[in-house]
DNA sequence: ATCTGTGAATTTCTTCACAGCA
DNA sequence: TGCTGTGAAGAAATTCACAGAT
């Protein structure tokens, strides 16, 4: 059993900015890279990179760099990401729908298991290659394919409601686009994914720039 | 010409979330809240919630509290919320119609004002109650609609150069859905919403919660 | 009596700067 | 020499706790 060293949120926050990075540096055939290039790449300083890669015990070689490879396999770890997640997207919407179709999530090890809904008129029909399911059947969908994380992509009046049959059903990792916050009980995790509320913290830094 | 106090911005992130709860409250037909009862509704500590109105000057009532309508025109004045926003959407797959028509910009005070593609057979189709335009027309469209704020939503390896065009129309605030660190200069603010990001950072949590 | 607004204390995050290894 | 890893310093954010307004 290691030390189990605690990584800061802030830090978690940013590893899978520098596992993105890395992977365009490996795609490119990088071997190595130091602290400066990868740090430029993502965006972030050398020291805040270097100080976060400390956090996972990491593996640099003083005078050269880091290993690109060894490097993303240690991130994974850190992260979970060495196994494949299930998730299930819960509203079958304009947006529910792009999310279940989403490339992204499949290439980094998210797969889609289902989507499902409420509404009668939509249960049934296709989306990307799932047919949408009965809300009601969700206890059972999340026993069945070991679903560990859910979104939420329903108005925010049926937020509170689809979280709570989330969390009966067992999920205890929601990621959230409607626009409230939702109330879960401890050792459940929520992430607000409120497109509205980034465009509001855009509006004001746009509005300090208006000479 | 007032003292312009910086509001911190981990205080201005969560000044939305504060607007979209006093909503509620507002609609519920309340007409003052403590900063208690505020805080439970946000998710967030009573005493962080007073220390962030107070970077606004604020104007609770003592032995009261809020007064709800109030804080909300404080906060929308200070997000500056006070005037509509346009927006334009780059990217018209599954995503970016799912944005342009997104009910909740709307609701929030940006206008969706167009939606541009660079696919040949994707301009020209009908989109919400779009039009998709032309990517190349960009620079004329914001200028001629007076857009602020862009949205990307194309695939990583166009990000970077549809950013750059957006920057060379004009457009100082962008809100990113591609998975890639953006290079801007400065005075522009990009913010990220990256979808496989955020499931990478619940799965950390998730796989701490494991037994 | 109640609840805000805020200095002061604390914790967390970031940057600095350099010792130590390749 | 070149670059990592990290204590120590500094900055930012959060929490405490209470003076002061109503």
């Amino acid at each position: 059993m290691t030390t189990m060293r605690t990584v800061p949120d802030a830090s978690v926050a940013r590893l899978p900015v520098y596992l993105g990075a890395l992977g365009v540096l490996a795609d490119r055939g990088d071997r190595t890279v130091s602290s400066d290039q990868l740090a430029e790449v993502a965006g972030v300083s050398a020291a805040k990179l270097r100080k976060d890669l400390s956090y996972l015990g990491s593996n640099g070689i003083r005078g050269v760099g880091y290993d690109v490879l060894l490097l993303m396999e240690r991130i994974s770890e850190a992260l979970g990401l060495t196994s494949e997640w299930s998730v299930a997207v819960i509203g079958a919407g304009n947006l529910g729908q792009a999310l279940a179709g989403y490339d992204g999530f499949a290439e980094r090890g998210f797969k889609v298991q289902a989507i499902l809904d409420d509404d009668a008129h939509v249960i049934g029909t296709r989306v990307a290659d799932h047919v949408v399911q009965d809300l009601a059947e969700l206890e059972r969908i999340v026993g069945e394919k070991h679903i560990a994380i859910g979104i939420i992509a329903v108005p925010a009046v049926s937020a509170q409601q689809v979280c709570d049959e989330l969390v009966a059903a067992g999920v205890q990792s929601i990621l959230s686009f409607a626009p409230t916050v939702l109330q879960v009980p401890h050792g459940v995790t929520v992430r607000r994914a409120d497109l509205s509320t980034e465009l509001q913290i855009l509006a004001f830094h746009a509005d300090k720039e208006k000479l």
